[in-house]
RNA sequence: GCGGGCGUGGUGGAAUUGGCAGACACGCUAGACUUAGGAUCUAGUGCCGAGAGGCGUGAGAGUUCGAGUCUCUCCGUCCGCACCA
């Protein structure tokens, strides 16, 4: 056991020690206290009824073989500060910690070493894993586990099954990102201005099958399920504006041979969002990719063109495509539309400014009141016909709103009347109807990649695709002779067949596994469920623990995971809400984002600048509580900060005063009134200050307290424990250590947090200001509550404001009490 | 283009309901001390002015006894999304 007193037992064998030369030596503080709460498990937790629960989470971090950026110590020390004041609050705290270890760059590392990915993730784990204990996180350790243990990624496996049951899994082709250089298929996050990440190559789109997740079928929730939660404004107009609900109708344009006879009953459906500018429509557009295009083939009197004009946008990036906002498109010659409003037989195109993916791949273009329709419309010479009174169509689209014209019965209608009496008119004719879209889009589930969770599904030839039987997961992965996809874009999976070749769960017959994995988004869908009960190998956690701990009260994590792992993990959880597995249909009530940390000029922090701040350095040279301190004072919390080698010195040398201070400390000495209110103005404002995420701040506030205690001759014992048991959210090991010093066999982190009394806090005497027609002239001194009168007597006996007001007379006195007297002359 | 921020000394940044702008820290200046340490201590430090005083929170206007804070217009800057019909 680590001797705690170094083998002195009281304050007063240490204040002798004292009395020789003693220099702040954050190395043994630092590792002493970190072996003690290490063998006491201190910061070990249990279900315990008879308290209060408070959940705290941070973003689990990618074990890269980089390991740990300041940037992660942001984020984990402030909700260690808030983890550890709750504690000490008397709350049951949960503040857990583990890997979110599938991933491309393990992957990556093993095509180019033939390191396993398990091995150097393991080696990656541990290296994490000694960097946080390093800072003295209060991390529950014992709950720790990572994404790509086969404990864990059973329950992510069976998770996709419930989802499969549940029809919100299903199989699809997709245009997926294909290097055709590398033969391989990548992630979103791989592909850089279009180019592939690794060899540079352009990317095209290649069709694949892939699993799908269909989120959007909970995209209205996910927007409306938002009011009731505590997330920083700008979390959430990101996610509403992400998911993108649209409100308008959908239409029904029956299309006609070039004479205006029907054509097989086929109907283009489209959406708008203002279905009353529908006498305003003077051609319509398909997307290349819409399926009319090849179904209609044979009807057009141009197929050539059609087709070239098809295979051209097929070889564009969606980056291509986005880029250039000039018009082209064809004619699809030989049919028409009619407009279901007025009868019109209108022109049909196809372009590549209508995308495929969102509304119908397909739109009633209305030129005058729309500029990519009025852009087409000029290019292809088309007629513009203004329906919305106002601007110059003569110059531009007219986006504003405008009485109706030239629309037939909805003529001198506002927008909000035309709009209602178009979707009537719609519905009563049968071809339309309201209809509400969203930007947003269903999940694409499948990575042609090896490390990740295998899907656990198989497809039989008679049966279809049949989920693997539950009583057989872990479905795990199986070795492969190498980590590369093979030339028609499979999974790496695939080279392992004995693995791919199975039966069916169902018939019994030949049946192959499915060989793409998951995407490293699916693991840390459901993490924090398993942090509260992370060894259950019955259920992803048990009924009991999820309803104590859930939800999240407070997490954090980075911005950048507000589209991706915030949206899909509110997602993924509703879905369990729905099934009954978890007890609440959110999963986290806070949510905070920091600002990330740049280098010194203001540049990102980049291995390629070799700029980079290693965590390692900063404990080996200014010790852990100093690195904390900093990481909380360096500026706003949300906002992006600039390190600075010079202020973190600052904070290091405001760490080695209160160590200093002990010197100061004198058993009998007795707190004045003043030292008292300080202290209790200082609790209030450290305990305020940490509930409204403003670290810096209230290390501010304990920086005005410890120089108010620098300049007394002594200190009494309850001013400096006070200070003590204050800074054990920031600087634990410190704290702990001087604790220790004052006598004390109890953990300071294990100590209520001290309660500030506003009334102690209060200053007895107020100093007002004194203004003549709103400026400054000077101050005086009164005591608390002063009446009306007196403020307005001492303010007059000032010699510069006697001097100011000569001649002038006084029109009126405002007095905020306690604050200003203001005189207006 | 749409959505969300932000703009305060030489620097990072403070400032409940509008109420002493610049807390706290860095840096800098002068001095003290020294067992020379990444020291420590004392005093000073928004700008102009010798002083009284004046001017100061991106620019301009407005409301108010009083505006960094509220309203309007404009400028700059950062982030996210972006041919979303």
């Amino acid at each position: 056991m680590t001797d705690r007193y170094n083998g002195k037992g009281s304050f007063e064998e240490w204040a002798k020690e004292w009395a020789m030369e003693d220099r702040y030596n954050f190395k043994t503080i630092e590792k002493k206290w970190q072996s003690i709460w290490d063998e006491e498990k201190a910061y070990k937790v249990d279900i315990d009824k008879n308290k209060e629960k408070y959940y705290v989470l941070v973003e689990f971090p990618y074990p890269s073989g980089a390991g740990l950026h300041v940037g992660h110590p942001r984020s984990y020390t402030a909700l260690d500060v808030v983890a550890r004041k709750k504690r000490m609050q008397g709350f049951n705290v949960l503040y857990p910690m583990g890997f979110d270890a599938f991933g491309l760059p393990a992957e990556n590392y093993a095509i180019k070493t033939g390191v396993h990915p398990a091995v150097s993730t393991k080696a990656n784990i541990e290296n994490f894993t000694r960097q946080l204990k390093s800072i003295g996180f209060s991390f529950d350790w014992d709950r720790a586990f990572n994404t790509c243990d086969p404990e864990y990624y059973k329950w992510t496996q069976w998770m996709f099954i419930k989802l499969f049951e549940k029809g919100l899994a299903y199989k699809s082709k997709m245009a997926i990102n294909w290097c055709p250089s590398c033969k391989v298929g990548l992630a979103n996050e791989e592909v850089v201005n279009g180019c592939c990440e690794r060899c540079g190559a352009q990317v095209v789109r290649k069709d694949k099958e892939q699993w799908m997740v269909a989120i959007t079928k909970y995209a209205d929730r996910l927007i409306n399920d938002l009011d009731d939660l505590d997330f920083i404004e700008r979390v959430k107009a990101q996610q509403v504006n992400w998911i993108g609900r649209s409100e308008g109708a959908e239409l029904d344009f029956d299309l006609t041979d070039a004479q205006g006879n029907p054509l097989d009953g086929k109907k283009l459906k489209v959406f708008t969002t203002r279905p009353d500018t529908a006498f305003g429509v003077t051609y319509m557009v398909m997307a290349p990719e819409h399926e009319f295009v090849t179904a209609l083939m044979p009807r057009f009197e141009n197929p050539s063109e059609v087709q070239a004009y098809v295979e051209a946008t097929a070889k564009k990036s969606e980056l291509q495509r986005t880029m250039d906002d000039s018009k082209t498109g064809v004619e699809l010659k030989g049919i028409k539309a009619r407009n279901p409003f007025n009868g019109a037989l209108i022109p049909v195109f196809i372009s590549d400014y209508v995308l495929t993916g969102y509304g119908t791949g397909a739109i009633m273009a209305v030129p005058a009141h729309d500029q990519r329709d009025y852009d087409f419309a000029k290019a292809f010479n088309l007629p513009i016909i203004q329906v919305l009174a106002g601007g110059d169509i003569s110059e531009k689209a007219w986006e504003e709103d405008g009485e109706h014209i030239n629309s037939g019965f909805m003529d001198g209608m506002n927008k909000e009347d035309a709009m209602k009496a178009a979707v009537e008119f719609a519905e009563k004719g049968g071809f339309g109807k309201s209809k509400v879209n969203f930007k947003l889009r269903d999940w694409v589930f499948s990575r042609q990649r090896y490390w990740g969770e295998p899907i656990p599904m198989v497809y039989c030839e008679h049966c279809g695709w049949q989920p693997v039987p539950e009583d057989q997961l872990p479905l795990t992965l199986p070795e492969v002779p190498d980590y590369l996809p093979n030339d028609n874009g499979d999974s790496p999976l695939a080279k392992a067949t004995d693995w791919v070749n199975t039966t069916c769960p169902k018939c019994g017959a030949h049946a192959r596994r499915e060989t793409d994995v998951m995407p490293n988004w699916a693991g840390s869908s459901w993490y924090f469920l398993r942090y509260c009960d992370p060894h259950n190998d019955k259920a992803f956690a048990s009924k009991e623990a999820l309803d104590y701990w859930m939800n999240v009260d407070w997490y954090n994590g980075g911005m950048e995971h507000t589209t991706l792992h915030l949206l899909y993990s509110r997602f993924w959880h509703k879905f369990l809400y729905d099934c009954g597995y978890v007890p609440m249909k959110e999963p986290y009530q806070r949510r905070t984002s920091h600002g990330m940390i740049l280098a010194e000029n203001g540049e990102k922090m980049s291995k390629s600048r070799g700029n980079v701040i290693n965590p390692d350095d900063i404990v080996n040279n200014y010790g852990a509580d100093s690195f904390r301190l900093y990481e909380m004072f360096i500026g706003p919390f949300d906002q992006v900060a600039m390190w600075s080698e010079d202020s973190l010195n600052g904070v290091y040398r405001f760490v080695g005063k209160i160590y200093n201070l002990f010197r100061k400390v004198t058993k009998n000495a007795k707190a004045s009134a003043k030292d008292i209110q300080i202290m209790h103005k200082t609790i209030l404002e450290v305990t305020e200050r940490i509930d409204q995420m403003k670290f810096n701040t209230a290390v501010s506030s304990l920086m005005t307290y410890v120089n108010h205690l620098s300049s007394l001759d002594e200190i009494a014992p309850e001013l400096y424990e006070n200070l003590l048991l204050l800074m054990c959210p920031f600087t634990p090991h410190l704290a702990e250590e001087m604790w220790a010093r004052m006598g004390h066999t109890t953990l300071a982190i294990k100590e209520p947090w001290p309660k500030g009394d506003a009334k102690l806090a209060e200053e007895n005497t107020v100093t007002y200001a004194v203004q003549i027609c709103g400026k400054m002239r000077g101050t005086i001194d009164l005591p608390k509550d002063a009446p009306r009168e007196e403020v307005e007597k001492a303010a007059l006996s000032l010699e510069n404001v006697k001097r100011q007001l000569e001649g002038k007379e006084i029109r009126k006195v405002i007095v905020v009490p306690n604050k200003i007297i203001n005189l207006v002359a």
